[in-house]
DNA sequence: TGTACATCAGTGAACGCGCGTTCACTGATGTAC
DNA sequence: TGTACATCAGTGAACGCGCGTTCACTGATGTAC
């Protein structure tokens, strides 16, 4: 597969990469077509050159940041498993990561927007429950052979709702409250792993 | 303490109402102020004898959905604790119940913004924040005596994030989701409160 | 290789619309006597 | 109890601004010969 591609091809990856930041960072509405176009180095009169409209964009965008999102987490997983992580472990820890408080922009997206996903218009919700899903199959990758499917969809949305939790409380909070939902996910799942604690 | 409101503290009061209906149904930008005054029976003229700007309604608005649910789901808890049920359970099943779905306009203000909140001003973060640490307090008051506060946090964001990403799958795979997270709380929970299950 | 022309990506002004905010005014409520 | 006046809540027109969208135009790229 050729990586040839023509000018317009290299802006509109140019644009959607910004939309997709910029969605992640202030919103579905955070930012206008003329800020997108401004950050991707062009001025705002040739945006319908690319997209038929306002919206196709978003669609566009929340797929890259879907793609890209799960392909990373995907990758991290697996490099820790390969240094001996459990990968349950890498997914929390890569998920739920201090690092991620501050990095809505370039973070999940589903985390930065769920709870205006279900307002949106038809096809950019369509866009966000694949998100959902996708969100829901890592988690079931990252879960031990035999696990019960309720507790994927449970486990994401921890993962994503913490995110959300600490970001509103910021600083010093948020991050504890990160903290302390990694331990607490942590310890609830080990048993699956190896045996079940004795109850003390 | 007195009910005698004067006609403009009534008006105040529906205002407000209406402001907390509609936030939670449309986002923080989701209507205007003439929108949310049409809906309390005034025209938009009247807004700023009653607020300084759209800003403090929207603080205002969260205090009283915020102050309203938390009531709500406290009644709750204690009306089926009455009944016997363990409150962990009341409170699983009371925010995460189907009717859930289809209500944000007067479910949990946190589900319903939490993923705009960090994005917002000063003022309405900080509100924003009482909300969330409220919600984790009732999370925690559910919880049976001497039971980890790391758990209620992790708890509170799968409650918050469990109605979002049902609400955002929406239908028949939304009220599935909802269900399975139900049901692995409840399982993760219960060992708190009997003797640990064998594991088979 | 060089010139002439067609195609095409991007520019920037302009438009219509909606929204937060202001303000002069009105009609109702309530107070003084 | 009734009248005259002051206060006050609410009205609706108007404003400025930002945003999505359109469009005539420009300058660069690429093709034909």
């Amino acid at each position: 597969m050729s990586t040839i591609r023509s000018r317009k091809e290299l802006s509109h990856e140019r644009i959607v990469e910004a939309a997709a930041r910029a969605i992640r960072r202030s919103g579905y509405h955070g930012m206008g077509v003329a800020d997108i176009m401004k950050e991707a180095g062009l001025t705002h009169g040739g945006f319908y050159a690319h997209f038929e409209s306002r919206e196709q964009m978003l669609v566009e965008a929340m797929q890259r940041a879907g793609r890209v999102g799960t392909g990373r987490l995907a990758e991290y997983i697996a490099a820790q498993e390969a240094r001996g992580e459990c990968p349950f472990a890498a997914l929390v820890n890569g998920y739920l990561g201090d690092e991620q408080l501050d990095n809505a922009e370039g973070g999940c997206i589903v985390a930065a927007l769920s709870s205006e996903m279900p307002r949106q218009d038809e096809a950019v919700r369509d866009g966000a429950r694949l998100l959902v899903l996708s969100l829901i199959q890592i988690v079931r990758g990252a879960l031990p052979e035999g696990a019960d499917n309720a507790q994927a969809d449970a486990i994401a949305a921890t993962l994503v709702g913490a995110l959300q939790l600490a970001r509103t409380l910021g600083g010093p909070a948020g991050k504890s409250l990160l903290a302390r939902t990694r331990k607490s996910l942590l310890s609830s799942q080990t048993p699956h792993k190896a045996s079940p604690p004795a109850s003390p």
